[in-house]
RNA sequence: GGGUAGGUUCCCGAGUGGCCAAAGGGAGCAGACUGUAAAUCUGCCGUCGCAGACUUCGGUGGUUCGAAUCCACCCCUGCCCA
C-alpha cells in the first residue's frame, strides 16, 4: 500500500500539493522530508503528536525525516491561527525549549544511522544578513500575494507587526536550506500552516527550478470541531513531569464515542481493520476500544510499563473499587493532623482542591467522598486513625483521586 | 504625524458616579442521569474564608462622601488620512 493511501485512511491528510506527482515521487525513491516544531514551551504537547505519528508512518515507508526545532522562527513567532502577537521569548528561554523538545524528539523516531535528522533552524537563521536575506529571498515574494493567504486573514483585522510578518520568509527559507543542505523535498505540518509551506515549496521551485511539495495533517479535534488536549491544568504534555502517564491515560480513555476511531487511526499504529471494528463496537462494549486507545497511546509516550501502571490504576478505581497503588499520595503525620486535622485543609494541601475556600464548595456540592463514603458536614475532620496501613482514599468527583498516608 | 473608535474578570462581551466582584455567553469544575461517553437539567465559577475581609475593570495622578464609570496626562490597539 502507497504511505499516502495509508495516511490518507487513518485520517492524517488534510491538503496535499501536486498530489499526483508526490504519488510517484514517493514512489520512485526514499524521500527526505522535514517537520518543523516551534519551541514554545519546553515539552511538546498532544497537538505534536498529529505529525509525529505521520513521520513516524513516513519513516517506515522508507523515506527519511528532518526534525527541524524551530530556535530561530521562535525568535519571529507564528501568526498563523493567533488572534494576537505571542509574547517574545528570550534567547535563553527559547534555547532550553528547543533542549527539552528534541529530547523527546529522540524518542519517537529512529535516529540510528542517519535514518532522521535533528536540526535547529537558528543555526542559519540567527545571524543571516538583513540585505542580503532581502535580496536573495525578500525579492521573490509579493506581499499582495502573502496578504491574501488564510493566515493573515484575520490578522488584517486584529493587526499584524512587521515582525510577524516575516515569519512566513522564514519557514520558506528553511525549506529552501533543507533542500539544498539534505534534499528535503517535502514539508510535513499541522494544517494551520499551510500558507507558510505553500510559500516554502513555492521558494524552492522558483529558486531551484526543482520539486517540492507540501502535505498537512489535521489538527486534532473533537468530532464538533473542539480544541483537543486541554485538561484543568491546562494543555496535555508528552511529558511525565507536566502530565502524568496515569493523567494522560485517564484523557484517553475519556474521549467521545464518536471520536474514538479517528483517534485510534491517528495515534496508533494497529491495523486498520482493528481500528474500524473496535470503532464499530456498540454502546457500552466501545469502551473496549477506549481502553486500547488509552493504553496503545500512553505506551508510545510513556512506555509499556506506565501505560500498564495507569491501566491497572484506572481498573481498580473505576471498576473494581479496590484502592490502587498506583493513585497520588499525600503524607501528613500525626504533628499536622493534630495542628490542623480539618478535610478541607486537607483536600487543599494534597492537591484535590485548590484552596480551602474551594474544598469546602466542593463538600457542599456533595462531590467529595472519603474512603468511599460521601462526607457532606463541612467541618469534618479526619482522625488518625482513619488513616490505616494502606491509607486512606479521597475522592473529589469521580476521577480525581488522592490516597492519604500517615508517616 | 492628523482624525477617529477602543483597551472590563480565562476568552468573547455588557456596564458610563453609589443597587458592581461587575449582566450575558463560552470554557472550566461539581451534582443528577449514564457506559470513566455524548446530550440534557442543576449548582459553582476574583482571592482567602465560619461570618466576613481583601485585591480587580490599560497606566499614573486628580475631582468626589463615593469612580470600571467624570477630568488630565501617558501607554497600547483597530480603522481612515499622510
Amino acid at each position: 500500500m502507497h504511505v499516502l493511501d495509508m495516511l490518507k485512511e487513518r485520517g492524517f491528510i488534510a491538503q496535499v500539493t501536486f498530489e499526483d506527482d508526490l504519488y510517484k515521487a514517493l514512489e520512485r525513491e526514499p524521500m527526505t522530508f522535514y517537520v518543523g516544531f516551534d519551541p514554545t514551551a519546553d515539552s511538546l504537547h498532544v497537538g505534536h503528536y498529529i505529525p509525529i505519528m505521520a513521520m513516524a508512518h513516513l519513516q517506515r515507508a522508507g523515506h527519511r525525516p528532518i526534525a527541524l526545532c524551530g530556535g530561530g522562527t521562535a525568535m519571529i513567532g507564528d501568526p498563523s491561527g493567533k488572534s494576537d502577537m505571542r509574547k517574545m521569548m528570550s534567547r535563553e528561554t527559547i534555547g532550553g525549549n528547543v533542549c527539552g523538545i528534541q529530547k523527546q524528539l529522540s524518542r519517537f523516531l529512529d535516529f540510528s544511522d542517519g535514518k532522521a535528522i535533528m536540526v535547529n533552524n537558528g543555526d542559519w537563521l540567527l545571524n543571516l544578513n538583513y540585505v542580503d536575506f532581502l535580496r536573495e529571498i525578500g525579492a521573490l515574494f509579493s506581499v499582495n500575494r502573502m496578504l491574501t493567504a488564510e493566515c493573515y486573514k484575520r490578522r488584517m483585522e486584529t493587526g499584524l507587526t512587521f515582525l510577524e510578518f516575516n515569519y512566513m520568509l522564514m519557514q520558506s527559507y528553511d525549506f529552501l536550506q533543507l533542500f539544498k543542505n539534505y534534499g528535503c523535498r517535502l514539508q510535513v505540518g499541522g494544517d494551520d500552516q499551510w500558507s507558510n509551506m505553500l510559500s516554502g515549496a513555492d521558494l524552492i521551485r522558483r529558486k531551484e527550478h526543482e520539486d517540492a511539495f507540501a502535505l498537512t495533517c489535521k489538527l486534532i479535534m473533537t468530532h464538533d470541531g473542539k480544541k483537543m488536549g486541554k485538561t484543568e491544568k491546562g494543555a496535555l504534555w508528552l511529558d511525565a513531569a507536566r502530565t502524568t502517564p496515569f493523567e494522560f491515560y485517564q484523557y484517553w480513555r475519556n474521549v467521545g464515542d464518536q471520536d474514538v476511531e479517528r483517534f485510534l487511526g491517528l495515534l496508533t499504529f494497529l491495523p486498520m481493520d482493528e481500528v474500524r471494528r473496535l470503532g464499530a463496537l456498540p454502546g457500552e462494549q466501545i469502551n473496549e476500544a477506549k481502553r486500547v486507545l488509552a493504553f496503545e497511546v500512553t505506551k508510545m509516550i510513556h512506555g509499556e510499563a506506565e501505560a500498564q501502571k495507569a491501566a491497572d490504576a484506572a481498573l481498580a478505581l473505576f471498576a473494581g473499587g479496590a484502592a490502587s497503588q498506583d493513585v497520588p499520595t499525600w503524607e501528613v503525620n500525626a504533628a499536622m493532623l493534630s495542628e490542623d486535622n480539618r478535610l478541607t485543609t486537607l483536600l487543599a494541601s494534597c492537591g484535590l482542591c485548590t484552596s480551602r475556600g474551594d474544598a469546602r464548595k466542593m463538600v457542599q456540592q456533595g462531590a467529595v467522598l472519603v474512603a468511599d463514603e460521601k462526607v457532606t458536614d463541612v467541618e469534618c475532620r479526619i482522625d488518625a486513625s482513619q488513616i490505616g496501613p494502606d491509607g486512606l482514599m479521597l475522592r473529589k468527583g469521580k476521577k480525581n483521586y488522592c490516597r492519604l498516608i500517615l508517616k
